[in-house]
DNA sequence: CGACATCTACGACGCTCGTCGTTGACACTT
DNA sequence: AAGTGTCAACGACGAGCGTCGTAGATGTCG
């Protein structure tokens, strides 16, 4: 099993998502790429030191071979994405699956092709249950 | 609409479980589930004052009419859910619920019951889109 | 009445997070 | 060599959160 690595704040996400996006990058790179994605524009040294903070923290990895750093998110996103519901699952809805899939629909008046995609999953899980 | 209010913190979470659950409390009741529930267990003070900071930011009402307050939930169990599950689908999953209720079947391996539950569910949401 | 319990209110502390200013190292240009 | 620009590092700050100690008000029982 994986060490579970602390769940990453709202920020230290947003920067994540970037990594994700574009994969491994330098503090500039992330901190324009959050300049045209985000709403709020956060300072060059801001984004640094968050990247710092993961690197302590074990969120992201750092080529330092260079002058300029490079960053490489050290966790999927998927696998990120599962700890991060698993956490949510547990907090609010008692860890109850079904009652969060049902919120989640019920949320979003999902498109037609959504609720096709979805039951598409559902088909390929029972199977897979077999 | 209503105003949204501000997302309830971990601890804060904890605690509206417990008026949910109960239904309206005094402090000492809600300190006492948590005790209960719970595997750290908080002091009566703090479980107080989270509360005053819970009224605060309108998460939950008191009544005060008695010398022992009584505290309520200011939104149902279901629309908090809502309002977190919205939140963490915009920062973690890029606002798609499809890849959020793909990671929530893979994660767990769903019963043959919860299937069928959500099966339902679809059905349903399909029928009323019409 | 007086002692004791219960409850709210207030203030403080330590921590994390996001933010930034500044500094010093390194590189490039003229 | 001097000037300019880019970069990582460091330290600081303010806010929010969770924690609690303590004080002060109010009730209860002898």
């Amino acid at each position: 099993m994986t060490p579970a690595l602390p769940q990453p704040t709202r920020a230290e996400l947003a920067i994540l998502r970037v990594l994700w996006k574009l994969g491994p990058c330098t503090v500039r790179q992330v901190h324009e790429s959050l300049r045209d994605t985000q709403d709020k524009d956060t300072g060059y040294t801001t984004v640094l030191k968050l990247l710092q903070n993961m690197t302590e923290k074990g969120l992201v990895q750092r080529d330092e071979s260079e002058r300029t750093h490079v960053y490489e998110a050290a966790l999927s996103e998927k696998r990120t994405q599962r700890d991060l519901l698993r956490d949510l699952m547990d907090r609010a809805f008692g860890g109850s699956a079904t009652t969060l899939v049902a919120q989640a629909l019920s949320m979003k008046r999902a498109s037609a092709e959504e609720l096709a995609e979805i039951r598409k999953l559902l088909d390929e899980h029972e199977k897979r249950g077999k």
